[in-house]
DNA sequence: GCTGTATCATTCATATATGAATAAAAAACC
DNA sequence: GGTTTTTTATTCATATATGAATGATACAGC
């Protein structure tokens, strides 16, 4: 068995990646949420309290009129509301609604089990191969 | 240093992918390509002629629609043209043009630069497990 | 040969992403 | 304090992707 070439490597990388964000993406269509929603309630919960959007963009490491649609999709979803920031009128901050908070549990215990399911894949395996891999190109 | 859990393993693994597609854009970015007109341009050389667009969503794995939008947009770049297909009047075929095969090929030589570099970082890793992880993922 | 079905590419609606241009408000400067 | 600059979110144009609906043509069964 020849050793495959970078080239290879890399490709199989990252088909391998999009199978992993599509299985992600699966289990979170079941319960009504796509990847970038489910990240971004998930970003707002962790914080604790409304988000302005600008940080929301910052944390999710994407640009500002990104997140002035998805906060769109999420408001018409009713999972997050856009409330004023009393210490700046120019800006706007993300809330998590009740129901944001229960659709994101639901995500969460999605994500978990396809977690699951991969560790299971992965036993046995070398993973700390993996590890060195990610580590170098990271 | 404890061995990642399977959640961070699978978030480092698309987040490097992410990185190594990131680069290989950008390289092709200084060619004027996108990743997406690049591979349709090699399918379409490999393929040695033209093909349907039907086919060419089949190579490529996605529906025809993003097929028709692409080849729109090729087109507009003058690197492909519509040809009629002598077989089936329903039918068009993508057809490379000259100057879509001098940019594939300066395409290409940009995508050997990143493989080479990406070579370097991961000489010394074992590829072999890399390898074997993998597999079982995909 | 006609009729019903399948297939071709396209259009439309939508989701996600970027970046440039804009309007409003805050901050900095003098 | 008034002017300039920066920052906030939004809009617009564009690129990429999907899937449903459409219109034209091919093909299968009768």
């Amino acid at each position: 068995m020849p050793t495959r070439n970078t080239g290879q490597t890399m490709h199989a990388l990252v088909r391998v990646a999009h199978a992993v964000e599509d299985r992600w993406e699966q289990a979170l269509a079941r319960v009504e949420l796509s990847g970038p929603k489910f990240i971004a309630l998930t970003v707002l919960m962790q914080a604790g309290e409304p988000l302005s959007l600008g940080e929301l963009a910052a944390r999710l490491t994407c640009v500002r009129s990104n997140i002035t649609q998805l906060v769109d999709r999420l408001e018409a979803d009713r999972l997050v509301r856009r409330v004023e920031d009393p210490t700046d009128r120019r800006g706007k901050r993300a809330a998590v609604t009740p129901l944001g908070v229960k659709r994101q549990a639901a995500g969460a215990r999605q994500v978990a089990q396809v977690q699951k399911e991969l560790g299971k894949t992965l036993a046995g395996l070398d993973h700390d191969a993996l590890e060195r891999v990610l580590s170098a190109l990271a």
